[in-house]
DNA sequence: AACTCAAACTTGTACGTACAAGTAAAAATA
DNA sequence: TATTTTTACTTGTACGTACAAGTTTGAGTT
């Protein structure tokens, strides 16, 4: 039998604990010691171990108390609209316009899609994104219909389709592409965000990767900024 | 004499050689084994050293080869319009409206200036990024004149005000914060560009913050999206 | 009851050793 | 000369040990 790095035993077998829930956000994971004996390693192999879960934003080490599980890097470099999640005493909500549901790959894509993505069937679903019941952001989203067995029938976990991935999945987002653009907002558009016609709207693409190869997920971002802009931050 | 740790010592100096450009980007650095001799430490404590400086995008490790010196990480989730830098073939120049100059903190800024600058004079440049010879981007930027002594007679380094900041200044950016939006330009703006009044236009306000405390960089960025999107990318 | 302090935990730094695995250039072979 | 093999270098993984430094808890003291 071939192992890889003992490492990647421990590492791996934390990563999926948590992913599948087995230690929440918030909670200690075992200390080193203990994933010592537990695993047989030394501590330099835990240490190792731990510190790429640091790195891919798992978890954080507090000195004298131990290694706690992070709320995952959601940012990714992505932008999020100002308001959202973050703030506080706001109050977001979500309508889904069209439900998960099999569709069609649509032009409007910016990315170009996959010729493997093209051949599948596509799942197709559109939210607007409000704040204090004024819609702020619209989001279409396709994906192929192949990993996905029984998506369009789930519930959403948490109201989040990355969380909804990543617990019901087990698929996480590894990296992202995005192009912004600053556009006239057509007559639908204009409509479902409630401005006028030819308002300035911003349209982001974003193209998502996974672990699992096969899944790429496009989506386009329709965003009034006027009260609202998007934004994200960055610190080292 | 207090020192910290042992590894800061080795990280440190490495850090600044690069900085100082004793090291260049594609330069292998001293092996591990001679740094460990050359600062009478462990490899462990090499490694760690080496460690840091990949996370912060410094070098990267080549397995049987050695480290190597990485162009920077440039993205700290930065925006940057497609077709600039990383794009070959293109004709990408950039035009000084307004050399580096003692002005005034305007309003324009969006993000709160801080006291601490407002009270201090303030250094303003403005410049042009055109494709093609085609305006794509104004980029206007304020900073507090405080620590950047000469600044406004200095030339920039490969046209590059963060290099020049990194070399001249010892300087680097440690943060960022954006905001982005989607506007109609206003005369002046559409002007500069060259676009129709109302055209919508991509406004993004950046807020860095580096490694000197008391340096904050305001810019306020406008793109004509028309022909290059903005775009970024993030992979783990 | 309130406070102090020691003990028992946690992670952080650092030592030293050994061998595996990848790379490149020199040496041996055909 | 051209090819193969060896050698000497690089970084990667892993062992074991020791003590420093931060946190929490509970025993002991006031």
């Amino acid at each position: 039998m071939k192992f890889g790095p003992k490492y990647l035993l421990v590492k791996n077998f934390l990563k999926e604990s948590i992913q599948q829930g087995k230690f929440k956000v918030g909670d200690f994971l075992p200390s080193e010691h203990e994933l010592c004996s537990r695993f047989s390693v030394t501590r330099t192999t835990t240490r190792k171990a731990l510190d790429e879960l640091i790195k891919e934003g798992y978890i954080e080490k507090l000195q004298g108390k131990g290694s706690r599980v992070k709320e995952r890097r959601k940012s990714l470099g992505l932008l999020t609209v100002k308001g959202f999640s973050e703030a506080v005493g706001k109050n977001v909500n979500t309508i889904f316009l069209t439900k998960p549901q099999i569709g069609e790959w649509k032009e409007e894509i910016i990315f170009p899609v996959k010729k493997e993505d093209k051949d599948a069937q596509c799942i197709f679903f559109e939210r607007l994104r409000c704040v204090n019941s004024l819609p702020v952001m619209l989001e279409r989203n396709w994906l192929p219909a192949t990993i996905l067995q029984g998506f369009t029938e789930k519930q959403f976990v948490d109201e989040s389709f990355f969380k909804t991935l990543s617990q019901e999945y087990l698929i996480e987002i590894t990296g992202s592409k995005q192009e912004i653009r600053a556009e006239y907002a057509d007559d639908k558009i204009a409509e479902i965000l409630s401005i006028e016609r030819n308002s300035p709207v911003l349209h982001i693409s974003v193209l998502f990767s996974t672990n699992q190869k096969k899944l790429t997920i496009y989506s386009e971002l329709f965003c009034n900024t006027t009260d609202f802009p998007v934004g994200n931050q960055y610190f080292m």
